[in-house]
DNA sequence: TACCCTGCGGAGAGAGTCTCCGGTTCGCGA
DNA sequence: TCGCGAACCGGAGACTCTCTCCGCAGGGTA
């Protein structure tokens, strides 16, 4: 995606070096981290970072990508190791633990699956809805699934427990409550 | 709850100046509405309404207390109408199309019911509260809800719903839609 | 080695938050 | 009705953060 080898040798260090400081800052931070400071303790003037990231989602992006295929990777890993169902069950279960744990990722996700032009489809938008439709096709072919459930609609449930699961403790076990009522109904 | 007549009467004024205008403010420009903005429009200084409202969270909570008062009235109207288990599906989903509406309001009921110490418990968390257990204890007694549910968790949920709904076109369809797959679950 | 031009840095404008305190004005008591 | 003390006002100003602009350094190529 970005051209990397036509890059100057000092713009490259530059990037990478805001890549790394931005990746800490955002865990410690939050995604409302200081753009300016992320450029000062990269030691870089803020121009630069405005350069290569031209705005904060571009950076917190750029900063999570490889988390985020880490989360596509995992749910081939999951569908060799498990039945579809639970294969599912167990990715969203981990996709929303990761979510909440690393604080910036909610609002990269969120923006990943959020209704905008599917033209400007984000890498990060890319990798996840991929997984999501891999592990749904599955669970669906097995019967365990709702044939009506879209992979988005997932994906877009999924945030919406990690929104439910914050405004408890924010707990592992938080997540597992409302994903285990997510999934089995309200119903009596 | 605000000792509103124990206030010299230039305070009082300025101080429904403000809740009026904020109101306007937030559903205009959301949450993030400019504070000396609101005081500027409102014709005081940014002291007076820091004065009376030390945070934007109280700000928000004075200028929406009535319409969260709207929604517990409003759960007692259809619980008069409508069976349990129906009475409290439709006061869910006003619930979300209100939250998506009034721009503001998802915050202030999402802190509504977070995980805060119950010590310092907000009147609007209060009301919510309240109404969503009169409906979850009658829709239980009928037994067309889970008995293990927690008004609580559902209010929670709820604002998860928003969430999803948001990242989808934020239209009454899609809370409708991801409402419905929430009480139905999503097993085959 | 020398030159061009990519990419750098940080000053500074703009927007917002929040505090502080000199000055105003309300309302009570006489 | 007057006068005084306390309650309240307003907005200047310090601080933080975002984002742009442009003179200049220093990399890459011939």
């Amino acid at each position: 995606m970005t051209q990397v080898r036509s890059m100057r040798a000092d713009a490259r260090r530059n990037y990478e070096r805001l890549l790394k400081v931005a990746a800490e800052a955002f865990a410690e931070h939050g995604e409302g981290a200081s753009l300016d400071d992320i450029a000062k303790r990269a030691g870089v003037g803020s121009g630069t970072l405005y350069r290569h990231f031209p705005t904060r989602q571009a950076l917190l992006e750029a900063a999570y990508v490889d988390r985020v295929e880490g989360f596509a990777r995992r749910a081939d890993e999951l569908a060799e190791e498990l039945p579809p169902g639970e294969a599912l069950a167990e990715w969203l279960y981990e996709l929303c633990v990761g979510t909440i744990q690393v604080r910036g990722l909610k609002t990269l996700l969120g923006s990943a699956v959020a209704d905008g032009s599917d033209a400007v489809l984000t890498v990060c938008g890319t990798h996840v809805r991929g997984a999501a439709t891999r592990l749904v096709e599955a669970a669906r072919a097995e019967g365990t699934l709702r044939a009506d459930v879209e992979p988005i609609e997932l994906l877009r449930l999924a945030h919406g427990v990690v929104g439910a699961a914050e405004l408890a403790d924010g707990g592992d076990e938080s997540i597992r409550r409302y994903l285990s009522l997510l999934t089995e109904g309200l119903r009596a």
